[in-house]
DNA sequence: TTCAAATCTCTTCTTGGTAAGATACCGATA
DNA sequence: TATCGGTATCTTACCAAGAAGAGATTTGAA
């Protein structure tokens, strides 16, 4: 028995027998695996007051390091949404106090996000919840294979130029 | 140098060197690439004047075989989104004239979506170019590699369920 | 001084989710 | 056979989020 996608590609192999459909073996699932992914850990973060979107900024900010702040610039190299989904998303978060915008003193133009102190306790005392959460995501597969997928998926994120947040 | 995964892990082990962040690797990277290919395959559907919604289900219609029809509820199932947003997709490809809804003779609640000649054409001429795009995608991998991701893959999509699309 | 580039924000548009609604089918019961 | 309640299926109305692109301010260099 296989998976959704082996069905996708038995349907192509008999409709378009003149094509080569190996590609769709890797992309569809990356597709699939994102979106069975995000909706789990959606539904983690819910559980617990926030959603992907804040999450995402919380842990950015977060793993920077003290002062735990960055511009918003760095949030969507980081992010790989639009400049003005990131200005929303610091707007939502401020009126939640888990962020601030503290003005920069050397260039106007920016301006600071800085983690709250409920931001940093909230996602401080999230953190070691969502690893766990993903790795019972990850469950069906052991170390050994875990590394070997990473390294694949390493290899093409490079290949695709993925090699920096800055 | 590693990508930008790499990066991020490194920052968490420096932050929180008490969490082993291993899940990350996997499931970070298989977020990036979704999006990344997501982005690519957007932008090659664009250039021929439709849209990654769009090409969602002529695709799945166009596999699923003669006569091309399938109903709502059977592409909800294939294409991960709520009824809702299938019913609006089905609106606007109708007045693209890339399907047509025919009545169910049997069962009066069903509507059959069905490819239009047009919609058939658009999609058989642009299958192959779309593989060839998704192999230009995977050019870092060669093709043993990509079966070992596509095992490794299908391993997690099965342990989360996705074994059908019906 | 002046002008191009950088940076963030704002406005508009598109898309999808959610939840309720409308219609049709089905099975049990009298 | 007729009807009633439950279920299935699609659509609609409203809302939230991001994309695209213009706009405002500031910087920096010719």
């Amino acid at each position: 028995m296989g998976d959704a996608v082996d069905a996708v590609m038995d349907a192509w192999r008999r409709e378009r027998p003149d094509v080569d459909i190996w590609p769709v073996g890797v992309v569809g699932r990356i597709q699939r695996l994102a979106r069975l992914l995000e909706v789990e850990i959606q539904g983690f973060f819910r559980r617990h007051g926030l959603d992907n979107s804040e999450a995402d900024v919380l842990t950015t900010l977060r793993r920077s390091g003290e002062p735990y702040e960055l511009t918003p610039g760095q949030l969507v190299k980081a992010s790989m949404v639009t400049s003005g989904a990131i200005t929303k998303r610091i707007d939502r978060m401020v009126t939640k106090n888990l962020v601030e915008r503290v003005p920069d003193a050397v260039d106007r133009r920016t301006v600071r996000i800085r983690l709250t102190p409920h931001g940093r306790q909230t996602i401080d005392d999230l953190f070691a919840l969502h690893i766990a959460n993903e790795t019972r995501l990850l469950q069906a597969l052991d170390r050994d294979q875990a590394d070997g997928l990473a390294d694949a998926l390493r290899t093409l994120l490079q290949s695709l130029g993925d090699t920096s947040l800055t």
